[in-house]
DNA sequence: TTAAATTTGTGATAAAGTCACATACATTTA
DNA sequence: TAAATGTATGTGACTTTATCACAAATTTAA
């Protein structure tokens, strides 16, 4: 398996750290549905993603959610860190949204490795930091910007990523930014009558980009 | 200086730690009201707070507030970390809300001893996932939890800190919980209407525990 | 081709946020 | 001591967001 496209940082790896790795990791699949880790878990494993998408969202008591962040590939589960180094429980869910392949080295190698090796170290805070800014960005957002902002900004942001049919429910936008589907669907509503957006069931068509970015703009 | 009793996990130090430790760290003294990073900063120094407190905020456009976490004595700021392992830019306010006794640690020493000295790289290591926790558990508050039960939430720990008597006013509030003043005055009406409150400037006094205790029973 | 499930629409109402002032209290200044 | 200033709180009016209840539309499965 090609380690350093996965993990640009390997290319830099000493000799022990590779064999050391090729000894300890496993491999799993996930499809698309499943669980990583549900809210409550002891973590065994630490997880770096070798391809696929997860989302570590949170689940209030009605089921209401909101997104933390997502792992892409090359990427890795910051809580399961924090899990691991403070022997606590996983305090979010982390959900396969597009079937993933896993590596999955056993904690307490996770743990020697920090002491071992100053680049897995590296890696680890580097991860840890950049999760925590996400985190506060997303708490940034919640607290400071109104809604249909916050909507047009993921609605451009997702543009960008699959041009401009975005296959997606207003529940699942809802669920994205932590707030209801009726308030989804009334901010979308509006923006289809500002002839930005059309709307038809599962499917966001956007037809007037220029406009929706005056909106995002508001946000930088 | 008693260092072991701000900091306990220097008790099992390697003696080349504690001297390195002795020979780096500068004593820096900040007063009520004056800032220890803004954000924009970029971090030169890694601070522990010997003693005193600091309150890590984001500040928005029109004014609002709300707090991240708070830095109590033997703790130090996280996001100084990211910042300098990221060589970022501080991305918050850290307000000395009562007057502090702050070990400052030059950055690029900082970064050396994560790399020598295990026991600084797991005290840095765990105080980092334990602020991301926090931070979780911020965002939870903010998207899953009515505003009146929250405030009822900070009154009640507040006063397990410091008795019945509180002496806030209701704009802190909001800035701690990141909401605006006029709710927390609504709010806290209605709590002196229950019975559970009196109020008056500058002052609220708790006259019915048990019954706020119920309402903070719905947060668990 | 019904039946069932999912997605969206919408009115009513409650909670929270924003704006604009009024009022109350405390501290400083004349 | 009285007036002026600054800080804290109260409140109405209005907007935005959240919640509840249910209808309607569309897709999928039986």
């Amino acid at each position: 398996m090609n380690l350093i496209e996965v993990l640009p940082f390997f290319e830099n790896a000493e000799e022990t750290l590779l064999k050391d790795f090729q000894k300890n990791h496993i491999i799993r699949y996930f499809n698309k549905g499943q669980f990583l880790t549900m809210e409550g878990d002891s973590c065994m494993y630490f997880p770096i993603v070798k391809s696929g998408i997860v989302r570590v969202y949170k689940l209030g008591e009605n089921g209401q959610e909101f997104t933390l962040y997502r792992i892409n590939s090359g990427e890795s589960c910051i809580l399961t860190i924090s899990c691991i180094l403070s022997n606590d429980h996983f305090p979010a869910l982390a959900f396969i949204e597009e079937k993933c392949e896993v590596i999955l080295i056993p904690s307490d190698i996770f743990n020697s490795w920090i002491d071992k090796y100053k680049l897995w170290n590296d890696y680890v805070f580097s991860y840890m930091s950049s999760i925590l800014n996400k985190v506060i960005s997303v708490v940034e957002s919640l607290v400071f910007t109104r809604t249909d902002l916050r909507i047009a900004d993921f609605l451009f942001r997702n543009s960008l990523k699959v041009g401009k049919e975005l296959n997606i429910t207003h529940q699942s936008i809802a669920n994205e930014l932590g707030t209801a589907r009726e308030v989804v669907s009334r901010i979308l509503k509006n923006l289809e009558k500002e002839k930005i957006l059309e709307l038809s069931r599962g499917k966001i068509t956007i037809i007037d980009l220029a406009k929706l970015r005056t909106k995002v703009k508001l946000l930088q």
